[in-house]
RNA sequence: GUCCCCAUCGUCUAGUGGCCUAGGACGCCGCCCUUUCAAGGCGAUAACACGGGUUCGACUCCCGUUGGGGACGCCA
Protein backbone atom coordinates (compact mmCIF):
# COMPACT_ATOMS: atom_id res chain seq x y z
CA UNK A 1 0.00 0.00 0.00
CA UNK A 2 1.44 3.83 -0.79
CA UNK A 3 1.95 5.86 1.58
CA UNK A 4 -0.70 8.74 1.70
CA UNK A 5 0.18 11.97 0.79
CA UNK A 6 -1.92 15.42 0.84
CA UNK A 7 -0.80 18.91 0.58
CA UNK A 8 -2.15 22.59 0.92
CA UNK A 9 -1.17 25.17 -1.67
CA UNK A 10 -1.85 28.59 -1.08
CA UNK A 11 -0.99 31.04 -2.96
CA UNK A 12 0.94 33.60 -1.00
CA UNK A 13 -1.32 36.97 -2.12
CA UNK A 14 -1.86 37.74 1.37
CA UNK A 15 -3.34 36.57 4.68
CA UNK A 16 -3.95 32.76 5.24
CA UNK A 17 -7.76 32.92 4.53
CA UNK A 18 -9.47 31.10 7.14
CA UNK A 19 -11.59 28.90 4.69
CA UNK A 20 -7.45 28.02 3.81
CA UNK A 21 -6.52 27.45 6.91
CA UNK A 22 -9.40 24.52 7.72
CA UNK A 23 -8.57 23.52 3.78
CA UNK A 24 -4.66 23.05 5.51
CA UNK A 25 -6.19 21.27 8.92
CA UNK A 26 -8.29 19.28 6.70
CA UNK A 27 -5.63 17.90 4.52
CA UNK A 28 -3.04 17.86 7.43
CA UNK A 29 -5.68 15.67 9.99
CA UNK A 30 -6.04 13.26 6.54
CA UNK A 31 -2.73 12.82 6.64
CA UNK A 32 -1.75 12.32 10.26
CA UNK A 33 -4.76 9.90 10.15
CA UNK A 34 -3.54 7.96 7.73
CA UNK A 35 0.01 7.78 9.01
CA UNK A 36 0.90 9.64 5.93
CA UNK A 37 2.48 12.95 4.80
CA UNK A 38 1.46 16.76 4.83
CA UNK A 39 2.89 19.04 2.61
CA UNK A 40 2.97 22.89 1.94
CA UNK A 41 3.09 24.21 -1.88
CA UNK A 42 3.62 27.70 -2.08
CA UNK A 43 1.59 28.65 -5.57
CA UNK A 44 3.94 31.85 -6.45
CA UNK A 45 3.43 31.71 -10.18
CA UNK A 46 1.46 34.54 -10.45
CA UNK A 47 4.40 37.28 -9.80
CA UNK A 48 2.59 40.24 -9.93
CA UNK A 49 0.71 39.54 -6.61
CA UNK A 50 3.04 36.94 -5.06
CA UNK A 51 4.81 38.63 -2.57
CA UNK A 52 7.12 37.28 0.32
CA UNK A 53 5.31 38.69 3.58
CA UNK A 54 2.25 36.95 2.08
CA UNK A 55 4.75 33.91 2.12
CA UNK A 56 5.32 34.74 5.89
CA UNK A 57 2.27 35.55 6.52
CA UNK A 58 0.76 32.22 5.48
CA UNK A 59 3.65 30.00 7.48
CA UNK A 60 3.43 32.09 10.67
CA UNK A 61 -0.62 30.97 10.50
CA UNK A 62 -0.19 27.10 9.94
CA UNK A 63 2.68 27.40 12.40
CA UNK A 64 -0.01 29.14 14.77
CA UNK A 65 -2.07 26.48 14.29
CA UNK A 66 0.20 23.40 14.49
CA UNK A 67 -0.01 22.68 11.08
CA UNK A 68 3.84 21.94 10.17
CA UNK A 69 4.49 19.99 6.75
CA UNK A 70 6.67 16.83 6.83
CA UNK A 71 8.90 18.48 4.13
CA UNK A 72 10.26 21.71 3.09
CA UNK A 73 7.64 23.79 1.33
CA UNK A 74 7.65 23.70 -1.76
CA UNK A 75 7.91 26.87 -4.24
CA UNK A 76 5.87 26.50 -7.20
CA UNK A 77 7.67 29.05 -9.35
CA UNK A 78 10.77 27.40 -9.38
CA UNK A 79 9.67 24.89 -11.03
CA UNK A 80 8.31 26.75 -13.87
CA UNK A 81 11.11 25.93 -16.34
CA UNK A 82 10.36 22.29 -15.61
CA UNK A 83 6.56 22.80 -16.12
CA UNK A 84 7.24 24.85 -19.63
CA UNK A 85 9.20 21.76 -20.62
CA UNK A 86 6.01 19.43 -20.38
CA UNK A 87 4.08 21.94 -21.84
CA UNK A 88 6.12 21.23 -24.85
CA UNK A 89 6.06 17.82 -24.31
CA UNK A 90 2.71 17.86 -25.35
CA UNK A 91 3.01 19.97 -27.75
CA UNK A 92 5.60 17.78 -29.43
CA UNK A 93 3.30 14.57 -29.02
CA UNK A 94 0.15 16.31 -30.39
CA UNK A 95 -1.64 17.17 -28.05
CA UNK A 96 -1.47 20.76 -27.35
CA UNK A 97 -1.43 23.42 -30.16
CA UNK A 98 0.15 27.49 -30.57
CA UNK A 99 -2.99 29.42 -30.16
CA UNK A 100 -2.43 33.04 -31.71
CA UNK A 101 -5.45 34.57 -30.17
CA UNK A 102 -5.28 38.33 -28.80
CA UNK A 103 -6.98 39.05 -25.54
CA UNK A 104 -9.19 41.38 -27.61
CA UNK A 105 -10.43 38.09 -30.05
CA UNK A 106 -10.98 36.13 -26.34
CA UNK A 107 -12.90 39.25 -25.29
CA UNK A 108 -15.15 38.95 -28.02
CA UNK A 109 -15.37 35.69 -28.02
CA UNK A 110 -17.16 35.54 -24.41
CA UNK A 111 -19.07 38.47 -25.34
CA UNK A 112 -20.85 36.87 -28.15
CA UNK A 113 -21.00 33.66 -26.13
CA UNK A 114 -22.67 35.23 -23.00
CA UNK A 115 -25.31 36.65 -26.24
CA UNK A 116 -25.70 33.46 -27.61
CA UNK A 117 -26.83 31.66 -24.44
CA UNK A 118 -23.62 29.27 -25.07
CA UNK A 119 -21.04 28.43 -22.78
CA UNK A 120 -18.08 31.00 -22.26
CA UNK A 121 -15.24 29.77 -23.51
CA UNK A 122 -12.53 29.53 -26.40
CA UNK A 123 -13.67 28.34 -29.79
CA UNK A 124 -10.43 26.12 -30.92
CA UNK A 125 -10.06 28.40 -33.87
CA UNK A 126 -6.60 27.56 -33.77
CA UNK A 127 -6.85 23.75 -32.92
CA UNK A 128 -6.42 22.58 -36.22
CA UNK A 129 -5.14 25.74 -38.23
CA UNK A 130 -1.73 25.55 -40.03
CA UNK A 131 0.82 27.80 -37.96
CA UNK A 132 1.93 28.87 -41.33
CA UNK A 133 -1.11 31.09 -40.95
CA UNK A 134 0.31 32.52 -37.72
CA UNK A 135 0.77 36.13 -37.03
CA UNK A 136 4.43 37.16 -36.95
CA UNK A 137 3.93 40.01 -34.19
CA UNK A 138 1.56 37.91 -32.16
CA UNK A 139 3.63 35.27 -29.07
CA UNK A 140 1.12 32.24 -28.95
CA UNK A 141 0.15 30.66 -25.76
CA UNK A 142 -0.11 26.81 -25.94
CA UNK A 143 -3.25 25.08 -25.54
CA UNK A 144 -4.64 21.68 -24.56
CA UNK A 145 -6.05 19.87 -27.36
CA UNK A 146 -8.89 18.70 -24.99
CA UNK A 147 -11.53 16.23 -26.22
CA UNK A 148 -14.46 17.98 -27.30
CA UNK A 149 -17.23 15.22 -27.39
CA UNK A 150 -18.07 12.76 -24.47
CA UNK A 151 -17.66 13.76 -20.59
CA UNK A 152 -15.46 13.83 -18.10
CA UNK A 153 -15.97 12.04 -15.03
CA UNK A 154 -15.45 12.41 -11.54
CA UNK A 155 -15.53 9.94 -8.84
CA UNK A 156 -15.48 13.06 -5.66
CA UNK A 157 -14.58 11.46 -2.17
CA UNK A 158 -16.76 14.22 -0.89
CA UNK A 159 -19.44 15.05 -3.36
CA UNK A 160 -19.34 12.06 -5.14
CA UNK A 161 -19.93 11.30 -8.69
CA UNK A 162 -20.11 14.45 -10.99
CA UNK A 163 -19.56 14.50 -14.99
CA UNK A 164 -19.50 17.73 -16.87
CA UNK A 165 -20.10 17.36 -20.87
CA UNK A 166 -16.47 17.99 -22.64
CA UNK A 167 -18.06 20.39 -24.64
CA UNK A 168 -18.69 22.75 -21.50
CA UNK A 169 -14.50 22.76 -21.20
CA UNK A 170 -12.30 24.60 -23.43
CA UNK A 171 -8.61 24.16 -24.39
CA UNK A 172 -7.28 25.37 -21.75
CA UNK A 173 -3.59 27.59 -21.73
CA UNK A 174 -1.12 26.05 -20.48
CA UNK A 175 1.77 27.92 -21.61
CA UNK A 176 1.42 31.72 -21.49
CA UNK A 177 2.80 34.02 -24.39
CA UNK A 178 5.72 34.76 -22.42
CA UNK A 179 6.48 31.57 -21.71
CA UNK A 180 5.64 31.11 -18.38
CA UNK A 181 3.14 27.88 -17.49
CA UNK A 182 -0.18 29.06 -15.86
CA UNK A 183 -1.84 27.25 -12.18
CA UNK A 184 -3.35 24.72 -14.68
CA UNK A 185 -0.39 23.19 -15.74
CA UNK A 186 2.23 24.09 -12.72
CA UNK A 187 -0.36 22.12 -10.58
CA UNK A 188 -1.14 19.10 -12.27
CA UNK A 189 2.59 18.56 -12.47
CA UNK A 190 3.57 19.36 -9.17
CA UNK A 191 1.13 17.15 -7.66
CA UNK A 192 2.29 14.15 -10.14
CA UNK A 193 6.00 15.18 -9.22
CA UNK A 194 5.16 15.38 -5.35
CA UNK A 195 3.02 12.01 -5.50
CA UNK A 196 0.06 13.61 -4.19
CA UNK A 197 -2.20 10.81 -3.80
CA UNK A 198 -5.15 13.21 -1.96
CA UNK A 199 -6.30 16.48 -2.70
CA UNK A 200 -8.40 18.07 -0.91
CA UNK A 201 -9.50 21.72 -1.48
CA UNK A 202 -12.49 23.98 -1.53
CA UNK A 203 -15.52 23.35 -3.60
CA UNK A 204 -14.82 26.65 -5.46
CA UNK A 205 -12.02 24.40 -7.50
CA UNK A 206 -14.20 21.52 -8.84
CA UNK A 207 -14.46 22.98 -12.22
CA UNK A 208 -11.07 22.98 -12.58
CA UNK A 209 -10.82 19.99 -11.78
CA UNK A 210 -12.37 18.33 -14.62
CA UNK A 211 -10.08 20.25 -16.75
CA UNK A 212 -7.22 19.00 -14.34
CA UNK A 213 -8.64 15.47 -15.10
CA UNK A 214 -8.34 15.88 -18.52
CA UNK A 215 -4.60 17.34 -18.19
CA UNK A 216 -3.34 14.08 -16.46
CA UNK A 217 -5.31 11.99 -19.10
CA UNK A 218 -3.06 13.90 -21.55
CA UNK A 219 -0.27 13.05 -19.82
CA UNK A 220 -1.06 9.54 -19.41
CA UNK A 221 -0.84 9.90 -15.68
CA UNK A 222 -3.11 8.26 -12.72
CA UNK A 223 -5.90 10.65 -10.97
CA UNK A 224 -5.34 11.41 -7.16
CA UNK A 225 -8.16 10.88 -4.85
CA UNK A 226 -10.06 13.86 -5.05
CA UNK A 227 -12.51 15.70 -2.13
CA UNK A 228 -13.95 18.83 -2.42
CA UNK A 229 -14.68 20.45 0.94
CA UNK A 230 -17.48 23.24 0.78
CA UNK A 231 -16.93 26.59 1.41
CA UNK A 232 -17.10 28.44 4.38
CA UNK A 233 -19.87 31.53 4.32
CA UNK A 234 -20.52 34.58 6.06
CA UNK A 235 -23.00 35.03 8.63
CA UNK A 236 -25.55 36.00 5.71
CA UNK A 237 -25.04 32.94 3.52
CA UNK A 238 -22.77 34.78 1.03
CA UNK A 239 -19.19 34.07 0.25
CA UNK A 240 -16.96 35.11 2.77
CA UNK A 241 -15.69 38.50 2.43
CA UNK A 242 -14.55 41.67 4.59
CA UNK A 243 -17.77 42.72 5.60
CA UNK A 244 -17.89 39.39 7.32
CA UNK A 245 -15.17 40.45 9.46
CA UNK A 246 -11.89 38.90 9.83
CA UNK A 247 -10.80 36.94 7.44
CA UNK A 248 -7.15 36.14 8.27
CA UNK A 249 -6.02 33.77 11.35
CA UNK A 250 -3.62 36.04 12.17
CA UNK A 251 -6.78 38.53 12.88
CA UNK A 252 -8.30 35.60 15.13
CA UNK A 253 -4.44 34.96 17.05
CA UNK A 254 -5.03 39.15 17.77
CA UNK A 255 -8.05 38.56 19.11
CA UNK A 256 -6.75 36.24 21.64
CA UNK A 257 -7.96 33.09 20.09
CA UNK A 258 -6.53 30.03 21.37
CA UNK A 259 -4.61 28.18 18.32
CA UNK A 260 -6.12 24.43 19.54
CA UNK A 261 -9.91 26.86 19.82
CA UNK A 262 -9.14 28.08 16.10
CA UNK A 263 -8.94 24.27 15.07
CA UNK A 264 -10.95 22.69 17.05
CA UNK A 265 -14.31 25.48 15.60
CA UNK A 266 -12.65 25.15 11.80
CA UNK A 267 -13.19 20.85 12.08
CA UNK A 268 -16.37 21.03 13.10
CA UNK A 269 -17.47 23.52 10.63
CA UNK A 270 -18.25 21.13 7.86
CA UNK A 271 -17.19 18.11 9.20
CA UNK A 272 -19.14 16.03 12.51
CA UNK A 273 -18.54 12.90 14.23
CA UNK A 274 -21.56 12.27 16.43
CA UNK A 275 -22.39 14.58 18.87
CA UNK A 276 -18.84 15.10 19.43
CA UNK A 277 -18.16 19.22 19.64
CA UNK A 278 -15.04 19.63 22.26
CA UNK A 279 -12.52 17.30 20.56
CA UNK A 280 -8.46 17.79 20.89
CA UNK A 281 -6.22 17.08 17.88
CA UNK A 282 -4.91 14.08 19.07
CA UNK A 283 -9.00 12.69 19.13
CA UNK A 284 -9.31 14.41 15.42
CA UNK A 285 -6.56 12.11 14.26
CA UNK A 286 -8.23 9.54 14.92
CA UNK A 287 -11.31 10.06 13.91
CA UNK A 288 -10.86 12.16 10.71
CA UNK A 289 -11.68 10.92 7.32
CA UNK A 290 -13.98 11.68 4.43
CA UNK A 291 -17.12 10.49 5.53
CA UNK A 292 -17.49 13.21 8.60
CA UNK A 293 -17.44 15.68 5.77
CA UNK A 294 -20.36 17.83 5.11
CA UNK A 295 -21.83 18.77 1.62
CA UNK A 296 -23.27 21.83 2.24
CA UNK A 297 -21.55 25.28 2.70
CA UNK A 298 -21.36 26.47 6.36
CA UNK A 299 -21.74 29.57 8.08
CA UNK A 300 -18.69 31.32 10.37
CA UNK A 301 -20.64 31.71 13.73
CA UNK A 302 -18.34 33.76 15.96
CA UNK A 303 -20.36 32.98 18.68
CA UNK A 304 -19.46 29.73 19.04
CA UNK A 305 -16.14 30.37 18.21
CA UNK A 306 -15.96 32.42 21.26
CA UNK A 307 -17.83 29.76 22.97
CA UNK A 308 -15.16 27.14 22.14
CA UNK A 309 -11.81 29.32 23.20
CA UNK A 310 -13.37 30.15 26.35
CA UNK A 311 -13.30 26.08 26.80
CA UNK A 312 -9.83 25.89 26.04
CA UNK A 313 -8.84 29.34 28.24
CA UNK A 314 -10.66 26.84 31.68
CA UNK A 315 -8.88 23.92 30.61
CA UNK A 316 -5.07 25.87 30.33
CA UNK A 317 -2.90 25.34 33.09
CA UNK A 318 -2.33 28.39 35.34
CA UNK A 319 1.39 28.16 34.25
CA UNK A 320 0.50 28.10 30.87
CA UNK A 321 -2.16 30.91 31.05
CA UNK A 322 0.53 32.88 32.33
CA UNK A 323 2.88 32.75 29.59
CA UNK A 324 0.43 33.50 27.30
CA UNK A 325 -0.57 36.49 29.62
CA UNK A 326 3.06 37.71 29.47
CA UNK A 327 3.19 37.72 25.77
CA UNK A 328 -0.36 40.05 25.89
CA UNK A 329 1.10 42.38 27.79
CA UNK A 330 4.36 42.81 25.62
CA UNK A 331 2.08 44.42 23.28
CA UNK A 332 1.37 46.96 25.64
CA UNK A 333 4.23 49.17 26.99
CA UNK A 334 4.37 47.50 30.48
CA UNK A 335 5.39 44.43 30.29
CA UNK A 336 4.47 41.96 33.63
CA UNK A 337 6.22 42.45 37.03
CA UNK A 338 6.48 39.32 39.18
CA UNK A 339 4.60 40.53 41.83
CA UNK A 340 1.71 41.30 39.36
CA UNK A 341 2.58 37.33 38.45
CA UNK A 342 2.12 36.41 41.50
CA UNK A 343 -1.07 38.17 42.58
CA UNK A 344 -2.52 36.79 39.01
CA UNK A 345 -1.76 33.17 39.84
CA UNK A 346 -3.50 33.53 43.02
CA UNK A 347 -6.29 35.54 41.00
CA UNK A 348 -6.57 33.24 37.62
CA UNK A 349 -9.18 31.43 38.53
CA UNK A 350 -11.33 34.20 38.89
CA UNK A 351 -10.23 36.00 35.36
CA UNK A 352 -10.18 33.13 33.55
CA UNK A 353 -13.99 32.44 33.87
CA UNK A 354 -14.46 35.99 33.10
CA UNK A 355 -12.34 35.78 29.73
CA UNK A 356 -13.90 34.54 26.27
CA UNK A 357 -10.46 35.75 24.72
CA UNK A 358 -6.91 36.30 26.01
CA UNK A 359 -7.57 40.11 25.25
CA UNK A 360 -10.22 39.47 27.67
CA UNK A 361 -8.21 37.81 29.82
CA UNK A 362 -5.77 39.98 30.22
CA UNK A 363 -7.74 43.14 30.37
CA UNK A 364 -9.46 41.57 33.39
CA UNK A 365 -6.02 41.08 34.72
CA UNK A 366 -5.34 45.00 34.84
CA UNK A 367 -6.59 44.70 38.36
CA UNK A 368 -3.74 43.19 39.25
CA UNK A 369 -1.15 45.09 38.18
CA UNK A 370 -0.15 48.53 39.59
CA UNK A 371 -2.54 51.10 38.78
CA UNK A 372 -2.45 52.45 42.22
CA UNK A 373 -3.61 55.47 43.07
CA UNK A 374 -7.03 53.83 41.66
CA UNK A 375 -8.47 56.20 39.09
CA UNK A 376 -12.50 56.73 38.94
CA UNK A 377 -14.11 59.03 37.04
CA UNK A 378 -17.43 59.12 37.32
CA UNK A 379 -18.34 61.72 40.05
CA UNK A 380 -21.40 59.92 41.25
CA UNK A 381 -19.69 56.86 42.05
CA UNK A 382 -16.80 58.93 43.60
CA UNK A 383 -19.54 61.00 45.68
CA UNK A 384 -20.83 57.43 47.19
CA UNK A 385 -17.17 56.46 48.28
CA UNK A 386 -16.98 59.41 49.97
CA UNK A 387 -20.60 58.87 51.74
CA UNK A 388 -18.94 56.25 52.97
CA UNK A 389 -15.70 57.30 54.33
CA UNK A 390 -16.49 56.12 57.94
CA UNK A 391 -17.63 52.75 57.13
CA UNK A 392 -14.28 52.03 54.92
CA UNK A 393 -12.15 54.02 57.61
CA UNK A 394 -13.58 51.57 59.68
CA UNK A 395 -13.15 48.43 57.34
CA UNK A 396 -9.50 49.71 56.97
CA UNK A 397 -8.95 49.20 60.76
CA UNK A 398 -10.68 45.93 60.76
CA UNK A 399 -8.82 44.53 57.88
CA UNK A 400 -5.32 45.38 58.85
CA UNK A 401 -6.18 43.45 62.25
CA UNK A 402 -6.45 40.60 60.12
CA UNK A 403 -3.76 37.93 61.29
CA UNK A 404 -4.18 35.20 58.24
CA UNK A 405 -5.27 36.52 54.75
CA UNK A 406 -6.95 33.84 53.68
CA UNK A 407 -10.15 33.25 51.62
CA UNK A 408 -11.91 31.96 54.36
CA UNK A 409 -10.75 34.51 57.07
CA UNK A 410 -11.36 36.85 54.99
CA UNK A 411 -15.45 36.04 53.89
CA UNK A 412 -15.66 35.51 57.42
CA UNK A 413 -14.18 38.99 58.38
CA UNK A 414 -15.92 40.31 55.69
CA UNK A 415 -19.59 39.23 56.97
CA UNK A 416 -18.36 39.64 60.89
CA UNK A 417 -17.49 43.62 59.80
CA UNK A 418 -20.90 43.96 58.14
CA UNK A 419 -22.70 42.12 61.29
CA UNK A 420 -21.07 44.83 63.24
CA UNK A 421 -22.15 48.06 61.05
CA UNK A 422 -25.60 46.50 60.78
CA UNK A 423 -24.90 46.58 56.70
CA UNK A 424 -25.55 44.61 53.37
CA UNK A 425 -22.72 44.17 51.37
CA UNK A 426 -25.21 45.56 48.54
CA UNK A 427 -24.65 48.98 50.03
CA UNK A 428 -20.82 49.52 50.03
CA UNK A 429 -19.96 46.11 47.90
CA UNK A 430 -20.17 48.57 44.46
CA UNK A 431 -17.64 50.71 46.03
CA UNK A 432 -15.38 48.95 47.44
CA UNK A 433 -15.31 47.11 44.31
CA UNK A 434 -14.44 50.28 42.55
CA UNK A 435 -11.47 50.72 45.37
CA UNK A 436 -9.73 48.17 44.84
CA UNK A 437 -10.48 47.47 40.90
CA UNK A 438 -11.80 50.31 39.29
CA UNK A 439 -14.35 48.61 37.78
CA UNK A 440 -18.21 48.13 38.71
CA UNK A 441 -17.68 44.82 37.75
CA UNK A 442 -14.87 42.35 38.49
CA UNK A 443 -14.39 39.05 40.16
CA UNK A 444 -15.80 38.88 43.83
CA UNK A 445 -14.40 41.24 46.67
CA UNK A 446 -12.93 38.93 48.77
CA UNK A 447 -11.48 36.70 45.45
CA UNK A 448 -9.77 39.90 44.72
CA UNK A 449 -7.92 41.30 48.63
CA UNK A 450 -6.86 37.79 48.26
CA UNK A 451 -4.81 38.10 45.29
CA UNK A 452 -3.90 41.57 45.98
CA UNK A 453 -2.40 40.60 49.41
CA UNK A 454 -3.02 42.51 52.72
CA UNK A 455 -0.53 45.07 51.96
CA UNK A 456 -1.77 46.29 48.13
CA UNK A 457 -5.44 46.08 49.43
CA UNK A 458 -5.17 48.11 52.08
CA UNK A 459 -3.16 50.69 50.52
CA UNK A 460 -5.86 50.71 47.63
CA UNK A 461 -8.76 51.47 49.87
CA UNK A 462 -6.40 53.70 52.20
CA UNK A 463 -6.07 55.51 49.01
CA UNK A 464 -10.17 56.58 49.38
CA UNK A 465 -10.02 57.27 53.38
C1' G B 1 -26.35 33.34 -19.88
C1' U B 2 -23.92 28.13 -19.63
C1' C B 3 -22.32 24.27 -16.49
C1' C B 4 -21.75 22.16 -11.65
C1' C B 5 -22.89 21.60 -6.49
C1' C B 6 -25.90 22.06 -2.14
C1' A B 7 -30.70 22.08 0.99
C1' U B 8 -32.59 19.18 9.04
C1' C B 9 -33.86 24.31 14.66
C1' G B 10 -31.32 31.51 13.90
C1' U B 11 -26.11 28.93 13.44
C1' C B 12 -22.83 24.29 13.46
C1' U B 13 -24.54 19.54 13.10
C1' A B 14 -26.54 13.93 14.40
C1' G B 15 -29.52 11.05 11.39
C1' U B 16 -27.34 6.18 5.64
C1' G B 17 -35.89 3.34 5.00
C1' G B 18 -38.91 1.55 10.55
C1' C B 19 -34.67 3.14 16.69
C1' C B 20 -37.59 10.17 15.11
C1' U B 21 -42.93 12.21 19.52
C1' A B 22 -36.16 14.23 14.79
C1' G B 23 -30.84 14.07 19.09
C1' G B 24 -26.54 17.28 20.60
C1' A B 25 -23.88 22.03 20.67
C1' C B 26 -23.78 27.52 20.21
C1' G B 27 -26.97 31.63 20.50
C1' C B 28 -31.64 33.52 22.21
C1' C B 29 -35.42 33.41 26.32
C1' G B 30 -36.86 31.99 31.44
C1' C B 31 -35.64 30.21 36.34
C1' C B 32 -31.97 28.95 40.23
C1' C B 33 -27.29 30.36 42.44
C1' U B 34 -25.15 35.23 43.58
C1' U B 35 -22.22 41.53 46.64
C1' U B 36 -21.29 43.07 40.68
C1' C B 37 -19.96 40.86 36.06
C1' A B 38 -19.20 36.20 34.77
C1' A B 39 -19.11 31.07 35.41
C1' G B 40 -22.23 27.05 36.82
C1' G B 41 -27.06 24.36 37.29
C1' C B 42 -32.06 23.61 35.47
C1' G B 43 -35.71 24.49 31.82
C1' A B 44 -38.20 26.48 27.42
C1' U B 45 -38.68 27.99 22.26
C1' A B 46 -37.03 26.22 17.69
C1' A B 47 -35.91 22.48 11.91
C1' C B 48 -36.55 17.80 7.98
C1' A B 49 -37.66 24.18 1.69
C1' C B 50 -41.99 22.75 -1.52
C1' G B 51 -44.59 19.26 -4.87
C1' G B 52 -44.81 14.62 -6.95
C1' G B 53 -43.41 9.57 -7.05
C1' U B 54 -41.02 4.52 -5.13
C1' U B 55 -42.28 1.64 -0.63
C1' C B 56 -46.26 -1.79 4.01
C1' G B 57 -43.33 2.50 5.76
C1' A B 58 -39.71 8.11 4.07
C1' C B 59 -35.68 13.33 7.02
C1' U B 60 -33.43 9.26 4.70
C1' C B 61 -34.20 6.66 -2.39
C1' C B 62 -35.92 8.96 -7.47
C1' C B 63 -37.91 13.23 -10.35
C1' G B 64 -39.34 18.23 -10.61
C1' U B 65 -39.87 23.24 -8.45
C1' U B 66 -37.95 26.92 -5.44
C1' G B 67 -33.97 28.89 -2.82
C1' G B 68 -28.68 29.32 -1.94
C1' G B 69 -23.66 28.73 -3.56
C1' G B 70 -19.60 27.96 -6.94
C1' A B 71 -17.06 27.97 -11.75
C1' C B 72 -16.88 29.97 -16.52
C1' G B 73 -9.04 34.44 -17.30
C1' C B 74 -2.50 34.27 -20.94
C1' C B 75 -5.46 34.75 -11.51
C1' A B 76 -4.54 31.03 -8.35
Amino acid sequence: MTQIITRFAPSPTGYLHIGSARTALFNWLFAKHHGGKYLLRIEDTDRARSTDDAVCAIIDGLNWLGLIPDEEPIFQFQRAKHHADMALKLLNEGKAYYCYCTPQELEEMREKAKLEGKPQKYDGRWRDRDPKDAPKDIKPVIRLKAPNEGETILYDHVQGLINVANIQLDDMVLLRGDGTPTYMLSVVVDDFDMGITHVIRGDDHLTNTFRQIQLYNAFGWNLPIFGHIPLIHGQDGAKLSKRHGALGVEAYRDMGILPEAMCNYLLRLGWGHGDDEIINMQQAIKWFDFNGIGKSASRLDMAKLFHINHHYIQHKSTEELLILLEDQFKQTDKPLLSHEKDRITIGIEGLKKRAQTLVELAENAWIYRDIRPIKIENEDQLKTIADLKEVFSDLFQHLSSIQEWSHPMLDLELKLFLEQKGLKLGKIGPSLRLILTSKLNAPSIVDVMLALGKEESLLRLGDFI
